[in-house]
DNA sequence: GTGTGGTGCACC
DNA sequence: CTTCAGG
DNA sequence: CCTGAAGGTGCACCACAC
């Protein structure tokens, strides 16, 4: 047990109030997610996860015989076997490389999963204050997409930076690239030509992770030069496939198979294998899976890692559905829907079921969080903060709440509308002969009300969260009722989806029609009572999506007489071009109608 | 300061 | 968002 | 079923030149 000059913080406490700050922040602004350093993890009873000391005593392991141990089965691990460095070290970035090239070597999944989960074993049990930042490494992010973090780091800045390190040509290196189809491999053939004094100290998960976090965090003048910089001194002091997998995480394309869903099973499994002071609830018989599942679920609501693996460590994954929690200001990973093919398919896929039918607007999805001191967040399909964006969208909610609503999660469409007409204004909207993007022109941020050009109205189809009751669970009928309650309709402002609840074929086919008429892409039909909840981050059976491109590319009626194999291509120069408003060759491609 | 080009990135 | 290939 | 890649446009941001 170490001492301490003051109060003992646990590596939670740390992480804890990291993970505070971080989510308080204003996008764009410095974000604080893993200071690892100068602590000594303090054990205790009451931290349910955790055990194996590692005796400094201990024979030494070399990274590759830890490897050999990693690959074992997981009932077979054994964390003492896999430790190489001492109690109170810093997991060696070495640990995890080898992983990467045993995982990028491995293409079965339960391998994949088990390699993970023997890595986040051995990390839990000897440093858990360097899980987060082990796991934000596996995971290849530096913050989740809603603190607005990022790397700000492309090819072009990467090569330069590399170049610039191995005292190498850019265009040599971008050759290279070109030849071996690996930025990384580049980089591992690429020996640094920097003299060094002495031989830099071992790469930590640590080290690696918090220079990522300074890199996204320059900014203005020379931030591109500082960017450089923080990756020569990363790439000077790597070793062995350390610079391989430092480039391929900077680049954002890790490609060793190991998706984030893959991740998350093996966090899940891992915290039980690990777990020492709680046991799973009697009532489950599978206790990987089940905690696999919790995981998941758990991520789909707050998909949030400086939230999610404190509250993992402290209190273990059978409570972390307790522990952590869905709250305004937190996206929730969208539900999505699978698609269709037609009108009988859907009825077919919800036969004996209750189901819904609604527009399916053309433009932006949205999630709208209303907190209960009153400020708005809007986040993107990918939980991209666009709150600036979308200032009138911040006063429509406001204003048309119900004065008895004091906070919320909305689910919409964000659609561009004409007010003065009435009516939405379809996604793509033909500028002379260009296709423009009516929201996505749209300034990203600090839009100012008088300047908007484009109005927008919500079409609000579901609500999953209300005055501090999180309402995922609840059936769509019920969600529904909420929302209508909720909020006040105002014509080009907020409307709720259109809808109607039918199982008739013929009804359907001319609502789908309807849709399609006024500028809506087809329907969404969604189950109402039966399967009925919001599962997050699914692309749900719940729902389904209707469009005409699902359906057969052509009408009857001019139907082309002789398709031909495309063998030739040929290039046309014109002044212009029009689209024929009878032939309807390309229909959809070159113009929707 | 202002304009331009390169780069990164998010949207469908 | 879509599609596709490969496992 | 999962994973990874690709496809095309326009705003934001930075570096650089004037």
């Amino acid at each position: 047990m170490s001492t301490f000059p003051c109060r003992p913080r646990s590596a939670f406490d740390v992480l804890m109030s990291n993970a505070y700050e971080s989510r308080t922040r204003k996008r764009k602004a410095p974000v604080e997610i893993s200071q690892t350093s100068n602590f000594t993890v303090k054990k205790s009873d009451s931290n349910p996860i955790g055990g194996a000391h590692v005796k400094n005593s201990q024979v030494k392991i070399s990274p590759d015989e830890s490897l050999v141990e990693l690959k074992k089965k997981a009932a077979n691990f054994d964390v003492k076997r896999a430790v190489y460095w001492g109690e109170g070290e810093k997991v060696p970035f070495m640990f995890v490389v080898k992983a990467f090239d045993a995982l990028l070597k491995e293409s079965g999944r339960i391998a994949i999963t088990e390699i993970v989960c023997n890595m986040l074993r051995t990390v839990i049990e000897t440093t858990p204050g360097d899980l987060l930042a082990v796991v934000c490494l596996l995971a290849n992010r530096i913050a989740s997409p809603h603190q607005g973090l990022e790397l700000g780091l492309g090819d072009a800045s990467i090569m330069e930076a590399l170049a610039g390190a191995c005292g190498a040509d850019v265009n040599r290196i971008k050759k290279q690239y070109t030849d071996l189809g690996d930025l990384g491999l580049v980089a591992k053939a690429s020996r640094s030509s920097q003299p060094l004094m002495h031989k830099p100290e071992a790469l930590t998960v640590a080290k690696v992770f918090d220079t990522f976090q300074l890199i996204a965090k320059e900014s203005g003048r020379d931030s591109q030069r500082k960017k450089k910089n923080h990756i020569k001194a990363l790439l000077v002091a790597a070793t062995d496939s350390e610079p391989q997998y430092l480039i391929r995480l900077l680049q954002t394309k890790l490609r060793i198979g190991l998706a984030e869903r893959t991740l998350l099973t093996a966090l899940g499994h891992a915290a039980v294998y690990s777990e020492k002071h709680s046991s799973p609830p009697g009532n489950v018989d599978n206790p990987l899976e089940e905690a696999a599942k919790i995981v998941k679920q758990v991520y789909s609501v707050i998909p949030v890692y400086d939230k999610m693996v404190p509250a993992l460590l402290s209190g273990g994954v059978w409570n972390l559905p307790k522990t952590c929690r869905c709250s305004p200001g937190i996206p929730v990973v969208l539900m999505l829907a699978k698609a269709a093919k037609g009108v009988s398919k859907v009825l077919e896929k919800f036969q004996n079921m209750e189901f819904t039918c609604e527009y399916k607007y053309d433009g932006e999805r949205a999630q709208i969080h209303f907190m209960e001191n009153g400020s708005v967040e809007i986040y993107s399909r990918n939980a991209e903060r666009n709150t600036g964006k979308f200032p009138d969208v911040v006063a429509a909610v406001t204003r048309l709440k119900k004065p008895c609503i004091k906070s919320f999660v909305l689910d919409c469409e964000l659609v561009a509308y004409d007010r003065e007409k009435q009516k939405i204004l379809p996604f793509q909207v033909r500028t002379s002969c260009k296709l423009g993007f009516l929201l996505l022109t749209r300034a990203r941020k600090n839009v100012v009300m008088n300047g908007i050009k484009v109005d927008v109205c919500i079409y609000a189809f579901d609500i999953l969260y209300v005055n501090g009751q999180e309402l995922l669970q609840e059936r769509l009928d019920v969600r529904r009722e909420h929302l209508y309650k909720s909020f006040r309709e105002e014509q080009g402002f907020f409307q709720f989806a259109t809808s109607i609840t039918s199982n008739d074929p013929k009804e359907i086919e001319q609502f789908f029609d309807d849709a399609v008429n006024s500028s809506s892409e087809g329907l969404m039909m969604k189950t109402l009572k039966k399967a009925a909840t919001y599962e997050p981050s699914k692309r749900s059976n719940n729902w389904l999506k209707l469009k005409k491109d699902y359906m057969d590319r052509y009408s009857d009626t001019i139907s082309p007489d002789v398709w031909f194999e495309p063998t030739e291509v040929w290039e046309v120069k014109v002044a212009d071009l029009t689209i024929h408003p009878v032939h309807r060759a390309a229909i959809g491609i070159v113009d929707p109608d």
